[in-house]
Formats: structure tokens, C-alpha cells, sequence
DNA sequence: TTGTAAGCGTTATCAA
DNA sequence: TTGATAACGCTTACAA
């Protein structure tokens, strides 16, 4: 035993060399008190305990998943915190974890693919234990690649890729929309616009066809010129100018499905500035439940989901997946919507040369 | 040289051994490579190039960390996410921390002191290198002592606690209240009522003596029945129920400072419920600025300042703090707030018995 | 029941 | 310029 090792451990954090000589026993029994391992006698257990203690020691996590390969981290890659949504799903995720006794490694990709690879690969060289991911671009080939490269499984939250993932966790986008445009459809609504983001995922294309579904349920063919989905991201400035730009055409909307959680604030402020009065000279019906939309007068009529329940399930569906050995089946959990009823929409205002709804 | 060293490394990830073996060159040599340590030929420089993108071999941050004793990760504890209060906070300090090089590593306390002993331990045992906090009781013993035993420098948000940290960053919440408070003595009221929360720690305090000193700077008397502070977390339902003991008092207050992210919701709701009109019947000053502020009919007057704000200096006096070498003194950043005046607030109406203001 | 020692994947020191 | 090797703090066979 060299000098070094045998000298007391100045200054810096104690290590298990230092309980067990502190106790008069070996490393190995040391580690056999932490990890709860039989075959120790009370006696030296109790020796050992009170040398902890008196070091303050606690074995270093660092040193621990160093050797069983494992960190017991798990990362969250998202596009911006400050949306409301993401921070109730790391919540979400994060209430499971701690549970599991798992902690959470965040990192926002303020939409940057390359930020996204940035991350990916950083959580690999923590040797995350898995991941949790709001993919900007579900085709970003470069994203994809670090994705399928990455060797811890990762859960999709709202988004849908071609690579082999654990799993997926969404809303149900198609259902929350087609109620909502089929109530708007059924107050006899024959023009309603749909604002919503998500051009290129999962999200924003089962909106779409939720919307198209209703349409043909009731045999309306929707107006082109109605559908404004954005590329990028859909924030409260796209909703605003979307809205100018539907109030100028020359047949406007009676009716708008403005889908994002960040659109609400564009249209009110884009209506009160055109003095459209809600809900009638325009009826509104939003997305994600929030303050504003409760509050505001007219009460917003939402399509509601938790998103703190979307963490939840991801973390869970992630926690599932690290305790499966074997064969594992790329699994779906879909989260559902509801439509809440409040005072945005009424029927719509006779126009001339407006003839009437057709079906009631 | 053993055979599982000499084996080729099956199923998991490669190590430096790995690059080495198929570089034909020495671990120390990769290593001196990825570290980009000069004294290395161009030649073989190449070849170990080639053989870690032939592996996709990363270091692995667990073993460099091991060594180097400091992990680049950086604690977060609040009490919620889901306030967008601490979301914002949580995106400044990663934004600075992200360009710095570091991660962070979250933990919600929900209120809990014994949580945040547990986080704070758990931080020590994953060797982070630094904590941002916002403890939930500024005296609790427990944590207090977790604190001190801590060997990673701390840095306070919105908190000022007795033993030795880092430092803090906090909003200027007595010069917003006083400034507050005085927009309403000015505007005539005289009966104006203090719904806040963090009773127990140093924001509650500041707005109380910011409320107190505007009173005395004009020589009025504050009614201590129109103080509502709260014990524990000020949140809807505890505004919504000081509005309701408000209204119920003999004489009832003109004007509410309702201080505290949470509460306008509660206050508003209050109000409509008892058909009270904001601003004829009551004044209305909240803080926290928000989208349900911003665009509620009539916009609500609020005091403002930015929890990203709060979030960056805390990460940026940390990672001063981290490259501080020698000697260090506990520092204080305070972050301004500002009075953003909306349409919540009016002079008092005539009451009967009113004498009107004495002073304008 | 307890001690010893190898090994986890790096980096840094020393020798060649 | 490169290679061999100890060390970081822990766990776990295996030996005693």
C-alpha cells in the first residue's frame, strides 16, 4: 500500500478508503454496508455507518455508473421552455422519474436541428439512460442518423420519425380536431379557416385531416384559401398576421380553428386591432387550455389535452422499456383530447347572399 | 496484455482502447489526440481520426469526469415548473450555461424541504459544479445544513438564506411595490389592500416594506386588515379567497396589489363572481407580466420583471464563481423591475363618508 | 464474514 | 513523438 493511498484525504471529499480505514475495515465491506448486501454483522455494519456519518460520505454517482455502465440520467430535448406546454410535460416527466429515482438532464433545441444533434450525442457521452424528444423536423436526416446511432432507446413526445424508436406518445390531434370543426360545421359554420403550425409533423398533419374529415362528413368542400399552415413554427405573431390576411379575403371566414398553443394571442390582438367582435362577427375555437383562454372575455372554447399527462406516459413508456430485457415492440400510447364548450363560437351572422345552413 | 483486453469490444460502445488497437497506436497517443494536445504527427493524428469515426467513438463524459473531478453539470431546484415564473428562469440560466459548456440538471422540491435536502444531497453524489436554488423556506434547519455541507458553490434566486453561499440575484421587488403603491395613493386611494405570498422568505418581505414605506411617505396610516400575506404559496385559490374577505370588510379596499404570479387568476375570478368592475369598483396592480395581464379586458396594470433575466445573471455568477480561483465574496445582483401601466387602474369613486384625497 | 484486487474509460506522468 | 502505466472512486468476484 503506497503512501499515498494509506494518508488521510485532505481537503477534498472523503472516499470509501477513507470510511473503511476511519472504521478499521475494508473497501469491499464499506460497499457491502452502502449497498445493503447481506452477509455483514451488525457490528461492523454499525462501525462503518458511524464512520460514514462522521466523513459525511456518500458513494460518488460518478464513480457508481462508471462502473455499471448505467447513470440513472435521462435526457429531455425540447424546442423552448417557455412554452407552457413543454415545461407541464418535462413536469410530467420529471414527477415520474424522481420516483424511479431517475433525474432529468434538460436541453432546449430553440428549434435547431443542429442543436438537437449537439444534444443527442452529448447525452450519449453522459451515457444517458434514455431519452425523451420533441423532434423539430421529423425528417431531418441528420437528426435522424445521431438518433439511430444513439445507443439508449428515446421516446417521442408529439412526433413521429422513420428510425426505430422505443416509442411514441401523442395527443389526439385528429379526434380534437374533427370535434371541434365538425361543432363548428354543425352552428352552421360553411367557411372556417384552420391556423395551426406543425406543417411538417405528426401534429400538424393529423390536424388537417381531422379538419378535411369533418368537412366530408358533412359534404363541404373546404376552401383552400381557409388552410393556413405554417413551415415553422406557429407563434403568436403567425396567428396575428394569418388573421389579417383572412379578414381581407372577400369571402372572410365566419369561423377560425386557430391550433397552437401560442396562436391565441395573435388572433385576439389581430381581432380587437380589425374591431371583429368574438363570437359574433367571428367564432373561435383554440388549442391547449390556459389562463388566457379561461379568462378572457369571450372564454376561449379549447380543444384541451394534458401535456403534463404526454410526460407522464413518455416517462413511463421510457421506465418500461429500461426494464425489458429482451424483444421490444415499438409502442403508441395516444392521449386524448377534449373539446371544452365556452362562449367563443355562436352561430353565424346572416350574409347577403348567404343562403342558409343546408342540414338542419 | 489480457485477452478480454485484446478482444474486440462486442455489443457496447467502444472505448479509447478500442480506437487505439484499431489505429495501431498507444491509448495515450488517441487520447492525446481528441484533446488536440500538440506533439502529435499529422500522419498518426489521421489514423486515429479515421478509427473514431470508424467506431463512432465519442470519450465518454462519466470517465473524464471521474478524473477530472468536476462534472460540467449545474443543479436547478425549484418548486415548480409549471410556473412560468421558473420556466423562465430555467431557460436563462440553460442559455448561458448551454454556450458555457455545461448542462443542467433539474429537480422540482413541490414546496418540500425534505425534497430539497435530497436534491441538493443527490447533486453532491453526482459531483455537480455548481447549484442555482430557490429554496421554499429561507430558515429551515435541514436544508440550511445540507446547504453548508455542500461542496459546490450556490447561487440564490428570489432568496436570501444565513449561511454562506455564493451569492444571490433578486428582483428589485421593494422598489416595485413602492412604486406601485404609490401609483395608487397618488391616483387618490387610500384603502389599498396587499395580497402576497413568500411570508417566509425575502420577497415577501420586500414588498411588504416597499407597501409600508410608500404609506408613510404620505403620511397614511395602513388598515392591517387589508394586509393579506401568505404562510405558504400564494396561489389562485388564495387570491381568489382575500378578494372575498376584502369585499366582506366594512370598509373595503379601492384599490389590490395582488403580488404574485398565480393570483390574478383567482383575483379576476373573484371579481367577476361578486360582480365587482375593475377599475370603476377596484383597482387592480398584479405582478409578473402575462399573456392573461396583457390581453384581459381591461388589461391589467402589473409590475414587471424578467425571471430569464433572473435565470442568466444566476448562471453567469456561477460560472464566475467557477473560475474563481482564490478568494470570493458572497454578491448580490438585483435585477430592476418596472411598472407597465395598463388600463386595471382609475381613481376611487366619491363614497359616502370619503372627505377626498388630502393631498392633491 | 471479511479482505484483496481487478476493472470500469479516461488522462497525465514518465520513459523510451 | 509515442507507449506504458498509475490513478480517479467504486463494485464484485474470489480468496482467506
Amino acid at each position: 500500500m503506497s503512501v499515498t493511498r494509506s494518508s488521510i484525504n485532505k481537503g477534498s471529499r472523503p472516499t470509501v478508503r477513507d470510511v473503511a480505514r476511519l472504521a478499521g475495515v475494508s473497501v469491499g465491506t464499506v460497499s457491502r454496508v452502502v449497498n445493503e448486501v447481506n452477509n455483514v454483522t451488525p457490528l461492523t455494519r454499525s462501525r462503518v455507518k458511524e464512520a460514514m456519518v462522521a466523513l459525511n460520505w456518500k458513494p460518488s454517482m460518478l464513480a457508481q455508473n462508471m462502473r455499471e455502465k448505467t447513470s440513472r440520467m435521462i435526457g429531455f430535448v425540447f424546442s423552448d421552455l417557455d412554452n407552457p406546454l413543454f415545461s407541464s410535460m418535462i413536469k410530467g416527466a420529471e414527477s415520474v422519474l424522481t420516483r424511479a429515482g431517475y433525474q432529468l438532464i434538460v436541453g432546449s433545441s430553440n428549434e435547431s436541428p443542429q442543436q438537437e444533434c449537439r444534444l443527442v450525442e452529448l447525452f450519449g457521452q453522459r451515457q444517458a439512460d434514455g431519452l425523451i424528444f420533441t423532434i423539430t423536423d421529423e425528417t431531418n436526416p441528420d437528426v435522424l442518423a445521431s438518433l439511430s446511432l444513439a445507443n439508449f432507446p428515446v421516446v417521442m413526445i408529439e412526433r413521429d420519425v422513420s428510425v426505430q424508436i422505443a416509442g411514441k406518445v401523442v395527443a389526439d390531434h385528429y379526434e380534437g380536431t374533427l370535434q371541434a370543426t365538425r361543432y363548428l360545421l354543425d352552428l352552421g359554420h360553411r367557411r372556417v379557416a384552420l391556423i395551426t403550425g406543425g406543417h411538417s409533423n405528426f401534429v400538424g398533419r393529423d390536424r388537417l385531416l381531422g379538419y378535411l374529415q369533418a368537412h366530408r362528413d358533412c359534404g363541404i368542400e373546404p376552401d383552400p384559401a381557409l388552410i393556413r399552415t405554417s413551415e415553422r413554427v406557429a407563434d403568436a405573431a403567425f396567428g396575428g398576421r394569418q388573421m389579417q390576411l383572412l379578414f381581407a379575403l372577400n369571402s372572410a371566414p365566419t369561423a377560425v380553428l386557430a391550433l397552437g398553443r401560442r396562436l391565441l394571442r395573435g388572433v385576439l390582438s389581430a381581432c380587437r386591432a380589425a374591431d371583429i367582435r368574438i363570437p359574433q362577427d367571428m367564432s373561435l375555437i383554440t388549442t391547449n387550455d390556459s389562463e388566457l383562454a379561461e379568462l378572457v372575455q369571450p372564454a376561449v372554447t379549447v380543444v384541451r389535452y394534458s401535456a403534463f399527462e404526454l410526460g407522464c406516459e413518455a416517462a413511463h413508456m421510457l421506465l418500461h422499456r429500461l426494464g425489458t430485457v429482451g424483444e421490444w415492440n415499438a409502442s403508441t400510447i395516444v392521449v386524448p383530447t377534449e373539446l371544452v364548450v365556452r362562449e367563443s363560437c355562436a352561430r353565424p351572422q346572416q350574409e347577403p347572399g348567404w343562403t342558409g345552413p343546408h342540414d338542419d
